[in-house]
DNA sequence: ATAACAACTTCGTGTAACCCGAGGTCAATA
DNA sequence: TATTGACCTCGGGTTACACGAAGTTGTTAT
């Protein structure tokens, strides 16, 4: 299967700015057809699957495309190794982010019930100026 | 209690430069001692607070700048909605980073297990070139 | 056949959210 | 008195794009 610019910045809920700069930067391959246009092919999805799972790590480009030119070297022990330290460093930010992302769930939950409250004419006890200043953790002035 | 700018950028693990962006933008308010140094107090770690969870949503320091200036007008009706309105939103978008998180920590997991298979021998099907070509889901070609 | 249009191209500047270093101020200490 | 350390401001640099201008190419509409 062939992609178009557009039809694989669909495909990856992208830009065709973010594909030009990516294809720049040497990090996603691309074949060109006769007018000189980017063409995708099956393979740039797996390349591109990577570059979206990796940066959703945090991986910055120049760090996805050290690791990309590693998988297209031959297979050495020690390029392996390589490439293992830098999945399990990623997976690891993958794992932190995650535990950060649940706390500012849980976070913004709270925060949204406490205006559903207000909003409903529940004065939440927190709000209430009468249990001010006596320690109560108002969890936030706003 | 009272922090300087180091003291304050320990505490939210972040450092002076960041600090120093977020009050001269407006967003984080901060007083200054005799020498002109910004002090921040315990009024400013409620605001950091927020900033660094609306951060974690993906709010840009524009709108977090405007939904704290509206914390800080009169309290309207209107204006209690308007700060709804952003909260409901920027929650969507933390569940929906919480998932992003989810499916990436999963995927990285996989991965890992990939080559700590390779490493140790076990090499899994889904790379053996025997396997090849018949459809068989590669999970990525590195 | 020619004109218009869509979709792409390169190239260059603009933007967000910082990072970093130079040069200066000020209080305390050797 | 001089040096040290922590801060200040200011201006340029960086990353990861976004955007627009100007040009090319291939496909339809008259």
């Amino acid at each position: 299967m062939n992609y178009s610019i557009k039809q694989f910045a669909k495909l990856f809920h992208t830009t065709k700015h973010t594909l030009r700069y990516y294809t720049d930067m040497g990090l996603l391959p691309c074949g060109r057809d006769g007018g000189n246009h980017r063409v995708f092919d099956d393979s740039s999805v797996n390349w591109m699957r990577g570059i979206v799972y990796l940066k959703n790590c945090g991986t910055p480009v120049k760090e996805i495309k050290q690791y990309f030119d590693l998988c297209r070297l031959e297979e050495s022990d020690e390029n392996l190794q390589a490439r293992y330290q830098i999945i399990l460093k990623q997976r690891e930010q993958a794992h932190r982010k995650l535990e950060e992302a649940r706390v500012t769930a849980a976070y913004m939950d709270e925060k949204l019930k406490h205006y559903e409250d207000i909003l409903a004419g529940r004065i939440p006890d927190d709000m209430n100026p009468a249990n001010w200043e006596q320690g109560v953790d108002r969890k936030g002035l706003f």
